[in-house]
DNA sequence: CTGAACATAATG
DNA sequence: ATTATGTTCAGT
């Protein structure tokens, strides 16, 4: 017998075929985490299947098993190779994604110095490495990749290897991670016996022999086994004392193992909260989902929840949760952000008590490892949390939920890239679970594919609580304050609304689309922003070479004097930050408290606090990018204002105006929550935009049709996909020739597959055209499936991005 | 002709 | 990724 095994290394596609050592025969299986060796090294590695023959002569041995358990279950094992062709991704480079942090270990080179004296002509980079590794000692390549970012250092130690001035040695780096064991102590004779060896002499002192006494009258008095920290407590006895009684048989000392679990330090939840009676649309959704389970033709679709804020989908998840738990199989809740939607953890918590697993980034490495295995063992039938918890181990899962399913944070746009709501269709296909994507405002894409029959589409028209009603949202338009003189941040509406909310001990939010610095360039007097005449995407300004420029196709021109369409010489670049906003705020209301949140806040930790400060009254005033749109309820507030509506329409990318459409409509479904109702205020120089328009009067179906018929034009997405390849590199001119390398093959390959209707946009410098020092350059690949394209053929270097949900 | 530099293929 | 192997090329 033969395991055919993955490798766990991101670069070497396919798996392959490792002999089973006869002393294991029965006892490996497909799942199982594994090591083995790889072109001379001992890496990690995933059991995918057991064959009877081998494909080559000379096979290699298993290692060793790192673990009995199976770290993926079958259908996981199933799903792997499918994941990996629609993602343009090696199996090796997704195994992470299946296993907890610290588990998975890459195999690396451990470098060192060795006492051969270098010569004095080095090269700084030679000299930096030498000098590290005599400071530090030996060091493992990523190790040395942390200490020398900017370096490409790989070759030069390659070259001091050979001359014998570094050693280099293969190095698998141990998995940290342990079970967390107790040590408990249990009686191991009747209790009655007990009670007569406590009539016995049990040590040598007066002391020990109350000490002993009094640990096994607890023990008679505990039945199951207990930690011994406990019995110390109770009965004052010492580690000593259960050895001693071990010895003469009265107890067994054991090693149990416990899981640490980051839900112990909650409060604990009331006990099963009787769900509420649901409103006819709930129920009418939760049935129409309930017959998709009997009828064989509806089992496997998807189906689209779309439900206006505060319509209640979260009671339907938690009912279809129920359902599914009755038949005895799991659950798993994917949301956006996990540390932005308490509410929602909670309330499955509340109505699932000890059967919730929660996972998110900011557990410990021991409590990720703990949750996981219980969920592999079937102790957690539901697990919350966000895009990478698809990934968890759960037995027999039948149902799957995407709450706020048009966000961006399910798509994960660095590599191993993948989007969680695409590839979970393949995953429930192959489980027979139910897929639920639960919207507001679901994407075009998911409407169009809605329409199409691909999604059954279910709604929830009505709010259950609050203001049935939705607020109504003011588009002021800034161009007029200008003409009337009013130079600053905010428009007269937006300050008289402010102080009647202040006045009124009533809270607010002021939005700012993005942080930072927005650098598109639009005419104060019309609004016009500058555009690409090739790519209707708007130029952006580069302070360096004084240019316009077009981040898809590489056109560039002057920055004009005057306005191409009204003439006027107020044109000019555009950016704005929370800080600047706060400022202005302190200014005209200096007895207003308060607070700013942006993505700085978020990376250190302080969200949390922010936000309950801000639910507790403790401020007047919310200053907050888009993280604040997601799933929050603050019933103070009465007032939200966005201060620059635009702010993001401009970047040059097809999804522009899809995005902020849906901030815009989230951040007005927040207002009005509260039974005083609530104003929402636009600012913008450009009311007229499409967009706007339709976020104000919070008309979806209008938006949809607009910008439906604007993919349709341009041919992007429903109506084609599109493929993003990626090049960084350090130095400018590499990157852009090999952008440009590249894309002559494409075209060359295109030529070849006769695939006319695949056209290659680029290549161009990214939006973000410099990340992390590096140089970005990108080619866009815009066709029915043109990933077919490049399926087989390998391109080291390159992020292959398939459909991607920004071209920026 | 030689060794180094560079590209390519294979890894079981 | 790393290693083995093939290919090119400058400098003898």
């Amino acid at each position: 017998m033969f395991a055919v095994v993955v490798p766990l290394h991101p670069q070497v596609d396919g798996a392959f075929h490792y002999r089973i050592p006869p002393q294991w025969a029965g006892q490996v299986q497909p799942g199982q985490l594994v090591t083995v060796s790889l072109a001379q090294r001992e890496v990690q590695g995933v059991i995918l299947r057991l064959d009877s023959a081998a494909p080559v002569a000379e096979v290699q041995p298993l290692l060793s098993i790192m673990d009995p358990q199976p770290a993926l279950t079958p259908p996981q094992l199933a799903w792997l190779p499918r994941l990996a062709e629609a993602t343009l991704t090696t199996m090796g480079a997704l195994l992470p994604l299946f296993l907890p942090p610290g588990l998975a270990q890459h195999a690396d080179v451990l470098y060192a110095r060795t006492d051969a004296p270098l010569p004095p002509d080095l090269s700084a980079t030679e000299r930096q490495l030498a000098r590290l590794l005599h400071e530090r000692g030996p060091l493992r390549g990523r190790q040395i990749d942390r200490k020398m970012p900017r370096a490409i250092w790989q070759p030069v130690a390659r070259k001091m290897v050979r001359r014998g001035w570094l050693t280099a040695r293969s190095v698998l780096p141990p998995v940290r991670l342990k079970p967390k064991t107790v040590r408990t102590v249990q009686l191991a004779v009747t209790p009655a016996r007990a009670r007569a060896a406590m009539e016995e002499k049990l040590g040598r002192t007066e002391a020990a022999h109350r000490r002993r006494r009094a640990a096994l009258d607890f023990l008679i008095r505990e039945p199951e086994p207990v930690a011994v920290s406990w019995v110390y407590a109770a009965s004052h006895c010492h580690a000593a004392d259960l050895q001693a009684l071990a010895a003469r048989d009265l107890v067994i000392l054991r090693e149990t193992e416990i899981w640490r679990d980051p839900l112990e330090r909650l409060p604990a939840a009331e006990e099963g909260t009787p769900p509420p009676q649901l409103t006819a649309d709930q129920q009418a959704a939760l049935d129409a989902l309930l017959d998709g389970w009997r009828e064989p033709s509806l089992r496997r679709q998807p189906v689209l929840l779309e439900g206006v804020t505060a319509s209640g989908k979260t009671e339907v998840y938690l009912h279809l949760a129920a359902e599914v738990l009755r038949r005895g199989r799991s659950a798993l809740i994917l949301v956006p952000e996990i540390a932005l939607t308490p509410q929602m953890v909670r309330r499955f918590m509340r109505r699932f008590p000890g059967q919730v697993g929660l996972i998110h980034s900011r557990l410990s490495a021991g409590e990720r490892y703990d949750t996981w295995r219980r969920a592999r063992a079937g102790l957690l039938p539901v697990i919350i949390g966000p895009r990478s918890a698809l990934f968890t181990p759960l037995p027999d899962l039948g149902l799957i939920v995407l709450d706020e399913c048009h966000e961006a944070s399910y798509h994960q746009a660095e590599p191993p890239f993948y989007d969680a709501r695409n590839v979970a269709e393949t995953y429930a296909r192959l489980l027979d679970a139910q897929l639920v994507l639960g919207s507001a405002t679901p994407s075009v894409v998911q409407r169009f594919r809605a329409e199409r029959g691909h999604y059954r589409h279910l709604r929830l028209p009505r709010r259950v609580t609050g203001n049935p009603s939705l607020p109504a949202v003011q588009l002021v338009d800034m161009r007029a304050e200008l003409r009337q003189g009013n130079h600053g941040v905010f428009s007269r509406a937006l300050q008289e609304s402010l102080a009647e909310t202040l006045l009124h001990g009533r809270q607010a939010i002021l939005y700012l689309n993005r942080r930072g610095a927005a650098t598109y360039v639009f005419c104060r007097d019309c609004g016009h922003a500058l555009t690409c005449p090739h790519c209707e995407t708007s130029l952006t300004w580069h302070v360096s070479d004084a240019a316009l420029r077009c981040h898809r196709c590489n056109y560039h021109r002057r920055l004009p004097k005057t306005c191409p369409v009204c003439g006027s010489p107020h044109i000019r670049q555009y950016g704005l930050g929370t800080e600047r906003v706060a400022q202005e705020v302190a200014r005209a209301f200096p007895q207003a408290r308060i607070l700013r949140l942006d993505r700085d806040a978020l990376r250190s930790q302080k969200a949390e606090m922010i936000l309950h400060h801000f639910r507790n009254r403790q401020a007047d005033v919310l200053i907050g990018t888009q993280m604040l749109t997601k799933g929050l309820d603050f019933p103070g507030v009465s007032l939200v204002g966005v201060v620059l509506a635009e702010v993001g329409l401009h970047f040059p990318d097809p999804f522009a105006g899809e995005r902020v459409f849906q901030l815009l409509t989230q951040v007005a479904g927040r207002a009005g929550r509260s039974p005083a109702g609530g104003s929402v205020i636009f600012q913008t120089y450009h009311p007229e935009h499409y967009v706007l328009q339709a976020a104000a009067a919070q008309d979806v179906e209008a938006f949809y049709q607009r910008e439906l018929k604007y993919r349709r034009r341009m041919g992007y997405p429903p109506f084609s996909r599109l493929l993003r390849l990626e090049f960084r590199h350090l130095d400018a001119a590499e990157a852009e020739r090999r952008a440009a390398a590249l894309a002559e093959q494409i075209r060359s390959w295109l030529e070849e597959a006769a695939q006319r209707e695949t056209e290659i946009i680029g290549p161009a410098p990214a939006f973000f055209s410099r990340l992390q020092g590096r140089y970005r350059w990108q080619i866009v690949l815009r066709g029915p499936d043109p990933a077919s394209l490049l399926r087989g053929r390998r391109l080291p270097g390159w992020r292959v991005e398939v459909d991607p949900v920004s071209l920026l």
